[in-house]
RNA sequence: GGCCACGUGGCGGAGUGGUGACGCAGCGGACUGCAAAUCCGCGUACCCCAGUUCAAUUCUGGGCGUGGCCU
């Protein structure tokens, strides 16, 4: 069963519940919720939610790692198997829209690209900017240069990064594609529907109950850590507003009330995913989402 | 009560007698290995009434409102 669903919409409860009556395994689909790091700041379940019901994949990740939507789907995967073999239901949870359209319509099968390109491109985008590196992607690969905004720095660079390692373009791999790991028909899947405002007020109160149990000590712990701060730990919501208050930049309450901002922004992006990209997937409040799972129960 | 200033889209804030500065917020959209990322797009706003004018947000008069100063 996939439960995707915006931010603070409740799908961490949503999925207690369902996996009560089901008896499953819940394994996490957030990109952030990855990261051991970031507990708090991110509304991962508590250690006492996770005790109610098997939770995988949350926090297996060090801040420092880049992690990806196909390392998700290898660890992703693994799980699903795992869980599967040992009788249970698996029920995946997240946000993330990528990591539920690569679950369910595969990844292209681009291999790994080699340490040395990938600084280099990146090297590049630093000190030239994009518009060089769109440049040469338009000879290189014109079909994605086309299909790309040129101010587009993230795909721009994943799209050369990808042509210069394996002299194929990303169109060739994407057209090639890869067996999905999920068969969207045969798995029941739902977007929990809360309406926009609703969502506003929640993660509202939920940023300000974050800070009462210690986001900001949290967030002050892996700053310490001096990492780099494009990688995507550092970006979680929340995350650099608080390091700049931590640096006596701003107050702590313009550093909430931008987290906050940036969250709601998210989740009207997250609205949009799947609505366009997965219009397949039917948006239904929780109650009727539980009650179709009790109905599965019944039937197994 | 008198004098002065100001009244521009949700907020901030330019400006002009005839092409909707701009910023923020909001909304819509794109999306295949950093995705809580990255990027694209979207506003018949000029307090009210009358006058001048081919044309008023812009000029004139009055009204209302706000702020400041004065008595």
């Amino acid at each position: 069963m996939l439960i995707a669903g915006p931010t603070a919409s409740g799908k961490s409860a949503l999925a207690l519940a369902v996996a009560a009556k089901l008896g499953g395994v819940i394994i996490n689909a957030d990109s952030m919720q990855v990261y051991r790091d970031l507990r708090v700041i991110t509304a991962r379940p508590t250690p006492q939610e996770e005790a109610q019901q098997p939770h995988k994949l949350y926090g297996h990740v060090d801040a420092a790692e880049n992690y990806s939507v196909g390392r998700w789907l290898r660890d992703a995967q693994t799980a699903i198997d795992g869980v599967k073999a040992a009788g249970h239901v698996p029920i995946i949870v997240g946000g993330t829209g990528l990591y539920f359209m690569a679950l369910t319509r595969g990844l292209a099968a681009v291999p790994p690209i080699p340490a040395d390109i990938r600084a280099t491109v990146r090297g590049r985008l630093e000190s030239e900017g994009v518009a060089p590196l769109y440049a040469e992607l338009s000879m290189r690969d014109p079909e994605s240069a086309q299909r790309l905004m040129p101010g587009d720095r993230s795909r721009i660079t994943r799209a050369l990064e990808v042509v210069l390692a394996t002299g194929r373009s990303l169109s060739d791999w994407h057209r090639e594609g890869m067996p999905a790991i999920i068969e969207p028909a045969r798995a029941a899947r739902f977007f929990l529907d809360v309406e926009r405002e609703e969502l506003g007020r929640r993660i509202d109160t939920r940023f300000d109950a974050m800070l009462a149990s210690g986001a900001l000590a949290e967030v002050e712990r892996l700053a310490a850590r001096g990492l780099n701060p494009m990688l995507p730990a550092m970006k979680a919501h929340g995350v650099p507003w608080l390091i700049r208050h931590l640096r006596g930049e701003i107050g702590l309450d313009a550093a909430a009330e931008g987290g906050k901002r940036d969250t709601k922004r998210y989740t009207k992006r997250q609205a949009t995913w799947f609505r366009n990209q997965m219009p397949d997937w039917p948006w239904l409040g929780a109650e009727q989402i539980v009650a179709i799972a009790a109905e599965w129960a019944k039937k197994a």
